[in-house]
RNA sequence: GGCGACGUAGCUCAGUUGGUUAGAGCAAUGGCUUCAUAAGCCAUGUGUCGGCGGUUCGAAUCCGCCCGUCGCUACCA
């Protein structure tokens, strides 16, 4: 049966560059779609730039542009950088598109209608200069239970959670001003109204992988879906919402719509029908994606939108009326040498730094290799992703090719496919279950298997020895029929790859005269055609290439910093830690500098110098170090301290710090902590305690 | 602390509806070959399948407990 496949990768935010860690969706998307249309289905491939919200307004603003400027200028970026990467979609949108606006006026109005919206106050604060209302973030102030300073909006270091209106001495990160406390309408959607058919369609027909489905019962369906608040008052760059003037669609409302309006885009841009593609469910509204005909919808993602893609958005088609999503495929994290990439290491590599220094088909092929069906991390492996490309694809399957073309060029091909002792037909067999391996995702099953064939194919050259059967003219023909059956076995190695390959796949319709364009072509051997003059399809990668990408990375590092954790349309690590090994803007950027302050305030805090006497593991803790420290004298002080991740305690006996003495004792799980210290860093690992130059003793006030 | 995933050769991993001597690739060692992008072929080794206990005629595979790693979450910073 000829299916008909809706394909979409998340949505890139266009707040940022695409990296790597990106490239794990849009390749893995990228090779499933190519396979599905290779073996003759009709696919569509779509993706869009996210657009909206906050921080892109925010951007845009200290840029001193238009949102529409900035977003314009991404999406160049983005489509180039896909492009490089062999990334073919059929159609790259935008969540900023009328198309959009239209689908999203549709699907509100059904919610509305459907009685899922209501209206409530939130509580915010406005900032007056900068004409904005500030989301959590936005906003530092003491927290009103623990007095802790310095905090966001939401909630506080302690752990303290309160509205932003009941931070005392609030303070805007963006103009610096006092914000005023305002109160706004927002519109909530009530998902709980939801709850029994998301709670169904989670756990039926494999839509979702099973781990995701016992994540998503474990996390969420345990207890009553919260409201979701789908609204933001004025200003905000996006979408206003009809039937509430002065208010806008938060963007994680329009982000998936956006799946839709690429697709009505590209039926314009090709005269296809979008209810063909996209249609309405059933009348009996049983929109569960079973249907019966051939017509499938497929998602892929990664793990940190699971929450927006496996419960609002079903929601939201359901509502409407529209189909299901047949399958929701969900990835892990990239990690480089087996940890969370990292600017400071320079393994946060951007796309178009890859680019610069290797050929996309290993990237391609080095994921296909290791992406399984299951949502786990994916680990590149500098070393390894070396060996992997020069072994498997340089050293087994391209040589297949460039040690026995050239005996050919004259010659061609052997009229007749000669025996080869079942090599062919054995390999054509395999067609079905690499077939599989790729329809299931298990890409690097597919290629064990492809590389398994491509060992055989090259035992078989070496036990025929065709450069000897090249010295005898009385085995001319005996030559040509050794190098047919090698060169037809790499053509078999290039059309299981086409998916993954697709140049390798190019050069070899170029290399024997016939263009792949179609998996069955697996099955017959070419017999008495030409071949062409050998030329190298895939050079060696040198360590060195990989080496001198990294160093690049880590120079470009404090460029790249502009993504803004946890937005939307969020693939893998566009939350990664920014960096902090250089003198960029990126340490400030991340957090503006506060409200300023007299030196009275200042003085109000009272920093001293102080010796760790002792310092001990909190064993239950996961960060807590529990610090003695000495101000001189016989005054100690007791503080827990969450720097374990980052410092031994034998490393701090000794040690000079400084501390906040005046800071109102806590009563925490193990014990009271008098006061804190000092120190800088994103966290984790990454702390840095502050120490004074030597001369100063403990019980000196810092001023 | 809670939830989840994972833990198989030096490395990356495959393998579980329970069934004979547990696999692949890479790396390593020895040999062969020299057509090929210093590519290829053959041979070889290694594993208390995280630990303990249970179910079973039989467990890497099922169950329980424990340990470790990672993620989320809580507490906390």
């Amino acid at each position: 049966m000829k299916r008909q496949l809706l394909v979409t990768a998340a949505l890139p935010y266009a707040n940022g560059h695409i990296h790597l860690g990106h490239l794990v969706e849009y390749l893995q998307t990228d090779i499933w779609v190519r396979f599905q249309k290779f073996r003759g289905h009709r696919a569509i491939y779509l993706c869009a730039d996210d657009t909206h919200g906050t921080a892109i307004m925010i951007r845009a603003r200290q840029e001193g542009r238009s949102e529409e400027a900035l977003i314009a200028d991404m999406r160049e970026h983005h489509v180039r950088d896909f492009a490089g990467f062999d990334i073919e979609f059929d159609n790259y949108g935008s969540t900023n598109s009328p198309e959009n606006r239209r689908l999203c006026g549709e699907i509100w109005a059904s919610l509305r209608k459907a009685g899922l919206v209501v209206e409530r106050d939130v509580v915010q604060l406005y900032d007056v200069q900068a004409g904005t209302f500030l989301a959590d973030r936005f906003v530092k102030g003491t927290c009103p239970y623990c007095g802790l300073i310095n905090q966001y909006g939401d909630s506080c270091d302690n752990g303290h959670t309160y509205s932003p209106a009941d931070l005392k001495d609030p303070v805007s990160t963006l103009s610096g001003t006092t914000p005023e406390v305002r109160r706004a309408p927002h519109l909530f959607i009530e998902l709980e109204q939801l709850h029994a058919f998301l709670a169904d369609w989670i756990g039926a027909d494999d839509h979702l992988q099973s781990e995701v489905a016992n994540y998503l019962n474990g996390h969420f369906l345990g207890e009553p879906l919260k409201d979701w608040d789908v609204s933001r008052p004025a200003p905000y760059f996006g979408f206003e919402i009809p039937d509430a003037p002065g208010n806008f669609w938060y963007v994680w409302f329009d982000a998936p719509i956006g799946y839709m309006a690429s697709l009505a885009e590209w039926c314009v841009n090709f005269g296809e029908k979008f209810d063909q593609w996209w249609p309405k469910s059933a009348a009996d509204g049983k929109s569960d994606g079973k249907n019966n005909d051939s017509r499938e919808i497929h998602h892929f993602i990664g793990k940190d939108i699971q929450y927006f893609h496996c419960l609002f958005w079903p929601g939201m088609l359901k509502t409407a009326g529209y189909r299901l999503p047949t399958k929701v495929h969900i990835h892990g994290f990239l990690t480089v040498d087996g940890e969370k990439m990292a600017k400071s290491k320079g393994t946060f590599v951007r796309a178009a730094t890859y680019l610069k220094h290797l050929n996309p088909s290993y990237l391609r092929y080095y994921y296909a290799a290791k992406l399984g069906p299951r949502l786990e991390d994916l680990d590149l492996n500098l070393d390894e992703f070396v060996t992997k490309i020069n072994s498997d694809l340089v050293g087994k399957v391209v040589n297949l090719a460039s040690r026995t073309a050239k005996f050919v060029e004259v010659t061609g091909l052997s009229a007749k496919y000669p025996d080869d002792g079942g090599l062919f037909a054995g390999a054509a067999a395999e067609a079905e279950a690499i077939a599989a391996a790729y329809e299931a995702c298990d890409f690097n099953q597919a290629m064990r298997r492809i590389m398994a064939l491509a060992d055989r194919a090259n035992a078989y050259v070496d036990q025929n020895a065709p450069w000897q059967l090249r010295k005898d003219p009385t085995q001319a023909s005996r030559m040509q029929d050794v190098c047919s059956v090698s060169l037809n076995l790499f053509r078999q190695l290039a059309v299981y790859l086409a998916p993954v390959l697709p140049r390798l796949a190019a050069q070899t319709g170029q290399l024997l005269g016939r263009p792949i364009a179609h998996w069955d072509e697996a099955q017959s051997p070419l017999c008495g055609t030409p071949v062409a003059k050998f030329e190298h399809m895939l050079t060696r990668v040198e360590k060195t290439q990989v080496t001198e990408m990294i160093e690049e990375s880590k120079e470009q590092a404090p460029a790249a910093v502009a993504t803004t954790p946890g937005m939307p349309g969020a693939t893998p690590q566009t939350s990664a830690p920014a960096a902090e090994n250089a003198d960029s803007g990126a340490a400030l950027a991340a957090e503006p500098l506060a409200a300023q302050i007299t030196i009275d305030d200042f003085t109000k805090v009272d920093l001293r110098v102080a010796r760790v006497v002792a310092a001990e593991d909190v064993a239950e803790a996961k960060k807590l170090l529990k610090l003695t420290l000495s101000l001189g004298g016989d005054t100690q002080r007791t503080v827990f301290a969450g720097i374990k991740e980052a410092y031994k305690p034998e490393q701090l006996v000794g040690r000079l710090v400084v501390m906040v003495a005046n800071l109102a004792p806590r009563q925490m799980k193990f014990g009271l902590s008098e006061g804190m210290v000092v120190a800088t860093g994103p966290g984790g690992k990454e702390v840095y305690l502050l120490t004074p130059d030597s001369g100063a003793v403990p019980g000196q006030r810092v001023l």
